[in-house]
RNA sequence: GCGCCUGUAGCUCAGUUGGAUAGAGCAACUGCCUUCUAAGCAGUAGGCCAGGGGUUCGAGUCCCUUCAGGCGUGCCA
């Protein structure tokens, strides 16, 4: 798990301390001085790889010029054996740091040794998290919003994976509830409407008026006819509830996998009122002095615990809310099946509900001491089509679903557009999206990799295989070209720490749209085929290990890696 | 009203937690395929980092404030 960057920077940092200590020691520079000067690796490589602020850090405290401090200390720095070869002193006061040919090959002998697990770094050391996403209501199908949450939640868990942690994806099937009531209500109405005619019964205002409720219950008349006309209400609603239910469920699981999505657990909420557990937890607060009760109905006392304002947990009606399932639910995950951090991918929309929940969780009966819970708040996907804003809107059934979005457009492009900074709004424009082509990055990123594979099998027929890194000189790669691929090559274990510490895996999309770059840039300024023999091996290798890290990269965001296009 | 998020090139976005002359991709314009894939490369043009104050050697980044947009503030989920 070699992370050369971090390396570096931590050398430059002893390095330059070291030599402090030396020119102390030898009287040029005040001792007893404790200076934090910050590493940096300068945007512009003509400022060199590494840069310290130590000398401007310092200066105050010394009561010398920068430059001054800056000189002493390049004159006591030892760089033999260092990845350094050499030091300049630049702008107010800056010591920058040069790479040389050892550091290089270090990188592509990393590459080399680690293989599919290059990027691994063990920030998690094997903690048990849970990502729980998309969660979409199985009232229906799920929408384009939903494709921003899969990617985003399925990246974020396999960017924690690489991390090191012990990560498990979770859906949450809301199959009990108000919503789900509804759901039925509704689909009877449909379900009568069809034997007896439009007017035999209408959808309340606050029901499912989608056409997808219409074709629900046709689906269900040509399994059962007229079976369920005549029976009580309840009874057909039962079976319409229990029918329609597994039929979205079934929808939602065929059409995650296809968007390459896949969860090591389908969590059902009924689940939670059928052990008793939502009520044991209800019970739980209530002992504890958490609830109260007013018109019917018992609440909790959230803001004693820092919201801003109470909740309901048990309507007058007797029926559980969401609220008190969800806090059941999250109770579970933590004292039930031992997760250590759980993150929960939302929508803007539950922001606030978010906020609120987070103060409910730390009622320390709940037992979550120690225990992480946090949010993904990703802002909502706005729609633009023929230029125009497109309204989502479930309830009303006006909505691109994800089916609908994965026939025009491929699974590779959907991943990677939708998998944007989770703060950004994202719009999305369906027009471009469609005829996304060349101009989609996705393509520019799988192109570089196709383009090495192709590469590789034409060199290998010729008799070059790709070499072992012990046998290639990597003073041969000094070009700038060169050096600046094997730099981003060494980035990916610093961008999954990124990635996994703010749970952004877009990272990892600017990730490769940069080593692309840094590729095709590399093979139009170089040849490979009719040069030295040393340095065909140098550049193959070179080639190999940007086509390994391109794959990890797309792997990591479940986008194929073509061998050719 | 209050709370959360956002505002950087014509468009979509970066900017490594305060560092050097603010960067990519797309769109526009100009070049480059008898030589390993042109889904590519090189170049040109494009900016009051929403506005205003502050903090310090130094601010797109931190603090205050104004403006603009999105979302939230249910006995819905």
């Amino acid at each position: 798990m070699a992370n050369l960057i971090q390396l570096a920077r931590e050398q430059v940092e002893l390095l330059t301390q070291a030599a402090y200590q030396a020119a102390a020691a030898a009287g040029v520079l005040p001792g007893d001085v404790s200076v934090s000067g910050t590493v940096d690796i300068p945007k512009d490589s003509k400022n060199g790889d590494y840069a310290t602020s130590f000398a401007l850090a310092g200066a105050k405290a010394m009561k010398l010029s920068p430059r001054v401090i800056a000189q002493t200390i390049a004159d006591h720095l030892d760089l033999k054996g260092s990845f350094f070869d050499r030091v300049e002193i630049a702008g107010p006061g800056f010591l920058n740091f040069y790479l040389g040919a050892a550091w290089y090959g270090g990188v592509l002998e990393a590459i080399e040794t680690e293989g599919s697990s290059y990027g691994c770094v063990d920030e998690g050391k094997g903690r048990r998290v849970m990502v729980e996403f998309v969660s979409a209501n199985p009232t229906g199908t799920m929408t384009i919003g939903n494709a921003r949450g899969g990617v985003l939640g399925d990246a974020t868990a396999s960017i924690l994976q690489r991390a090191g942690y012990d990560v498990w994806r979770e859906f949450y099937v809301n199959d009990a509830g108000n919503q789900v009531e509804k759901f039925a209500e509704s689909l009877e109405v449909r379900y009568l409407q069809l034997l007896e005619g439009e007017e035999a019964a209408t959808i309340p205002e606050d029901g499912y008026h989608g056409q997808d409720i219409i074709d629900l219950a046709k689906v269900f008349f040509e399994a059962f006819g007229d079976q369920y006309q005549k029976v009580d209400s309840e009874e057909r609603r039962n079976k319409l509830k229990e029918f329609g239910l597994a039929y979205n469920i079934a929808k939602m699981k065929r059409d995650l996998d296809r968007y390459g999505i896949h969860y090591d657990e389908w969590f059902l909420e009924s689940s939670l009122h059928a052990s008793g557990y939502v009520e044991e937890t209800v019970a739980l607060l209530t002992e504890a002095g958490h609830t109260y009760e007013k018109d019917g109905a018992l609440w909790l006392d959230n803001i004693a615990l820092g919201a801003d304002k109470d909740e309901v947990l048990r309507r007058s009606n007797g029926f559980y809310t969401y609220y008190a399932v969800d806090i059941a639910y999250h109770r579970n995950k933590f004292c039930e099946r031992g997760f250590e951090t759980v993150i929960d991918v939302l929508g803007a929309d539950h922001h606030g509900h978010a906020v609120r929940f987070a103060a409910t969780m730390t009622a320390k009966e709940l037992g979550l001491e120690g225990k992480t819970l946090d949010f993904i708040i990703m802002q909502l996907v706005q729609l633009l089509q023929d230029g125009k804003e497109v309204k989502v809107s479930k309830r009303s059934g006006k909505s691109i679903t994800l089916a609908d979005l994965l026939d025009e457009i491929s699974v590779d492009a959907a991943r990677f557009a939708f998998n944007a900074k989770p703060n950004n709004h994202l719009v999305f424009d369906l027009d471009i999206a469609v005829r996304q082509d060349s101009e989609n990055p996705v393509y520019y990123v799988q192109y570089a990799h196709a383009r090495i594979c192709t590469l590789l099998a034409r060199l290998e027929q010729e008799g070059h295989a790709v070499p072992a890194a012990a046998k290639v000189d990597s003073s041969l790669l000094q070009s700038e070209e060169e050096r600046a691929l094997i730099k981003t090559l060494s980035s990916l274990p610093e961008e999954i720490r990124f990635a996994a510490r703010d749970y952004d895996p877009s990272r990892i999309n600017r990730f490769l749209i940069a080593l692309a770059g840094e590729y095709h840039r590399f093979y139009s300024a170089h040849r490979i085929k009719g040069e030295t023999e040393e340095l065909v091996a140098a550049r193959l290798k070179l080639s190999d290990c940007v086509r390994a890290v391109l794959e990890i990269g797309l792997q990591l965001l479940g986008i194929s890696a073509p061998k050719k296009m």
